[in-house]
DNA sequence: GTCTATAATTTGATAGAC
DNA sequence: GTCTATCAAATTATAGAC
């Protein structure tokens, strides 16, 4: 959790890739852009970053940082699990509708097949913690209620797999609502994926 | 519906480029690659398909016609709601698990905000049917069921959301099946559909 | 329909001066 | 840290012969 790991300039280019990753995927981004978008030469981002599968990993891993730090703790025994979920889904809505731009990892994630061994790696592991935070948030509530015991091998699986429902479906209704031009198809998630909530407490 | 729309030769060429842009996005798409591919040079490919947007939009066109033949009529009265959502979840396993790449409108759609125009449109028309088709599919059935009426308008819309939100969900489940290289993602999301088509007739 | 040849551009990356 | 200069490779696309 180091603060400052990246200089200014660092971050400046980290930003401008990240954008144009988010649009149009690992390829869209070159050093010539992202050398024009903060005010220096190809050869100066290649200083920064020298390879580009390392500059994909760098906005991967930064970006799945940021979210998390957003996303706060996933046991905080102030919230339920309804009101974890619900700024889960806060989070991909403001993505969408203010930044304009989809997920991060929805974009590479679609073409892993195709991406470099360290960016589809760090996709992965993003996944596997927005799902694990996910399926935390899920469980936290059930150990804090009644039942003191905590949750059992079964509850925890059955978190995993509704948390990966979650997670896969806000990055579908991401590209639908790309396609359609209509983020309806992002908050209307939100009611559906809540009732999947409250039926697994019952 | 004219059958032989493209002549062989064209149809190998659109083949090998559907496999690269199901893999890797539009940009993953090179017309020497797909000249090595059905064995002749890239200017004989410029023959067949002169621009490549015009290439990419044939693909998804042809695409779409595929999906939509092999699900069939979506008001076929041997079969409920429930039977119809299933066929279409099968199409989507099928997709990823023995052809071993997402559904093409997945991969393009994520990078919607930077694709030709014309494929762009043609990726938003594949979504408006396959959401028209699963939205029929599900009101069919309660046309074929007791009440004679019809579906109201308000039938219609609520079909429509939740036919969105299905297939949002498969295109999402997709993508984290591919960076967690695990197709359990996919089948998983199957029951939890289900359980919404069921809960929208009661 | 397919070929050779070629144009014009863009790409990721490096060497070396300041 | 940033620059100029340069490279090798890949890209879409066209002209014209067969």
């Amino acid at each position: 959790m180091a603060e400052q790991q990246y200089s200014a300039k660092a971050n400046e280019i980290l930003n401008a890739a990240e954008l144009r990753m988010r649009q149009g995927g690992f390829d869209a981004v070159s050093y010539r852009d992202l050398a024009a978008a903060v005010g220096i030469k190809a050869s100066s981002v290649h200083y920064h970053f020298p390879q580009k599968a390392d500059l994909g990993r760098a906005v991967v891993e930064r970006y799945t940082a940021k979210l998390l730090a957003f996303l706060g703790q996933a046991d905080d025994p102030a919230d339920s699990a309804e009101t974890r979920v619900q700024k889960l889904c806060a989070a991909y809505q403001h993505a969408l509708i203010h930044e304009e731009v989809p997920c991060l990892c929805c974009v590479l994630g679609a073409e892993s097949l195709d991406l470099p061994p360290v960016v589809c790696q760090a996709v992965g592991k993003f996944f596997e913690q927005m799902i694990h935070w996910t399926a935390t948030a899920l469980l936290a509530n059930s150990e804090a209620s009644g039942n003191g015991a905590g949750s059992s091998p079964s509850d925890r699986q059955a978190a995993e797999v509704l948390a990966r429902h979650i997670i896969s479906t806000l990055q579908g209704t991401m590209i639908t609502a790309l396609t359609l031009q209509d983020t309806k198809v992002l908050t209307d998630a939100e009611p559906f994926l809540l009732r999947l909530v409250r039926a697994k407490d019952v």
